[in-house]
DNA sequence: TCACTAAGAAAGTCTTAGCGA
DNA sequence: TCGCTAAGACTTTCTTAGTGA
């Protein structure tokens, strides 16, 4: 199956994945998934092949320490904005 | 099927449609979706039996006037303040 | 170890055809 | 017309078992 990538997601996850410097199986492993599903679910979502279901991007989301609505975000200053108000709560 | 409704997706759909003023159908019907279909989908989106793909979330967004990731944002604060940052675009 | 993939198994959504208010 | 639903048809994701760098 080849890569449909209508979603920001993929792009979103990769970038926030970087950033944060886990691999795409250990981020996987860290959300929850089982370890030998991880790796190749991780890939699936990073390259748009396949989208997650919500309980998934939530558990994701917190390893990462950004908000869901992070990774549907379609306009940079919305994401952006998104990344500062995360970072000003705790 | 029962709702599972992990998502806060069809929270923040019945808020915008019901501010919005469309009927479920009417509002599938303007996202592009069959007429047919519109009534029942837009139905188990909003109660969380299903949840739809992005492209379609996109297109419900679209004729709310509000960004993708409004629908799936889990806390009120952000929520607020996604809408308020659409409404000083144009 | 890393990113990545095919393909069958499994689990999901969509359409149809209705319901009662 | 409105919100809503069952269930089979259909389409998607997930798991397994691998590849090459």
């Amino acid at each position: 199956m080849q890569a449909k990538d209508e979603s920001p997601f993929s792009r979103r996850l990769k970038e926030a994945r970087l950033a944060s410097g886990y691999s795409q199986k250990s981020l996987g492993i860290a959300a929850g998934i089982d370890e030998f599903a991880a790796s190749a679910r991780m890939n699936q979502y990073e390259r748009g092949v396949h989208a997650p279901d919500f309980l998934t991007v939530r558990a994701i989301a917190r390893v990462l320490n950004l908000p869901t609505a992070f990774f549907y975000c379609e306009e940079e200053e919305l994401a952006e904005m998104i990344k500062v108000w995360q970072q000003g709560r705790f």
